[in-house]
DNA sequence: CACACCGTTGACATCGTGTCAACGCCCAAC
DNA sequence: GTTGGGCGTTGACACGATGTCAACGGTGTG
């Protein structure tokens, strides 16, 4: 009996698998608040009422689709990591991958910016949600880990805090691609701003404040904020 | 008839703003996916249909409150640069107006967020995307206008390009409060993160490059990218 | 062989959208 | 003053998408 329990669970699994592999196929040519529960019935050959069966919505299938997005994410962030010596290297590296992956998997980095663009309230979120926020939290261990390396090795000043600045570097990015992927035709052609080097002189324009010199008196050069408080 | 036709413009009008009023109401507690044409003609106390007489439809009427989220947006910009003297105080001004914004202004960061992580297609913009374009256009020259201030009195070094460090600024700042926004809470209890704190910090880490020091040669800290290009 | 379970499905009720014909009101002309 | 046309306004309709439910069929069990 446990193998045909096993049978089912591997069936059941598969089966979520397929809808969520044609849910992926759907979002790569509609967007997401196009695409409707047919649409993915459709693709994955199954009956409209079935996809209820294994999903609570679709909201609850995209965040399916969201976890496997931050999961390729964070593996990219990783990988650029091994790549590279220097924490400031290794940081860089993670900027880069965020740009090829925003390049190469359009639908993921949708997705992400979605996910992203959405209160997460604090602990009634679903268990799917939870997930997503869980992969998006390794992937920021992540880039605290290389900034702790750059402290280590020197090529990052020391007076920041590795994980705020993971999650500074972190949103900057993102926005700094979004910005470059939904306006970027625009401003091409407005400005002569190539959406590429725009990215890439942003990261380079990061990675400047990451070795730089606030060594001593930030606030000489800057004005405090309202709260007196410089850098972390 | 001049007198007549003159009255039923300003009618036309005043009844585009109550829409336009009635949808910002319903947009301060219900998301924008979840708000009903409905919702808006029981808040405006007129018949659903009478809607779509003055919008083509929701996003329609959505985008006219986003034009208004822009041009508010625009004009704490304009005011935080007028109170400071320095290029680099007012670059950070316009920072802290952004910030300002959004924790005053939620419902229209909301839309200025959604309106930014939406694709901008060339020149087949409806016309009122083009109205919150040329907006947010003019936001821009605003931060491009006070960095080259800086650049000419030396508080931003000088070989920044004005408009492509604006749009730089721009999106990180975005991704920054954005990210602070939704995830703040999260990273609160889990990092011991203040959300303010990180903002605030965030700008000033922003400002760091600004100001700081690649001077010659970046190349040496930085790894360029795959391009071989540095920095503008 | 009969029964029970589970995956699967078509049909239904509900809701939101966008359109259309019809109504009423205001102004102009006769 | 009465008639007619134009315009703002509205209820009603058709359509599409969602989520649920009872019913069907195949597989394993007693």
């Amino acid at each position: 009996m446990s193998s045909i329990e096993e049978r089912q669970r591997e069936e059941k699994e598969q089966r979520r698998r397929t809808i969520l592999d044609a849910t992926e196929s759907v979002l790569e040519t509609k967007d997401r608040d196009e695409m409707t529960m047919a649409d993915i019935a459709e693709e994955a050959r199954l009956s409209r009422s079935l996809l209820y069966v294994y999903f609570e919505d679709m909201d609850d299938i995209v965040l399916g689709v969201t976890h496997r997005a931050f999961q390729s994410m964070r593996r990219r962030f990783q990988s650029g990591v091994t790549q590279h010596d220097t924490g400031l290297r290794q940081i860089r590296a993670v900027g880069d991958a965020y740009v090829a992956f925003a390049q190469e998997e359009p639908t993921y980095f949708d997705l992400v910016s979605e996910f992203e663009s959405r209160a997460a309230d604090p602990e009634e979120a679903t268990a799917r949600m939870r997930q997503c926020l869980a992969e998006a939290d390794r992937a920021l261990e992540v880039m605290a880990d290389a900034i702790q390396n750059g402290i280590d090795d020197d090529s990052i000043r020391a007076d920041l805090d590795p994980m705020q600045t993971a999650v500074t570097l972190w949103g900057c990015t993102h926005g700094l691609i979004q910005l470059a992927a939904n306006k970027g035709t625009g401003l091409e052609q407005r400005y002569e701003l190539s959406s590429a080097a725009l990215v890439d002189d942003g990261l380079s324009f990061l990675g400047v404040s990451l070795a730089g010199p606030p060594l001593n008196d930030p606030t000489e050069t800057l004005p405090a904020d309202q709260n007196g408080n410089a850098q972390a």
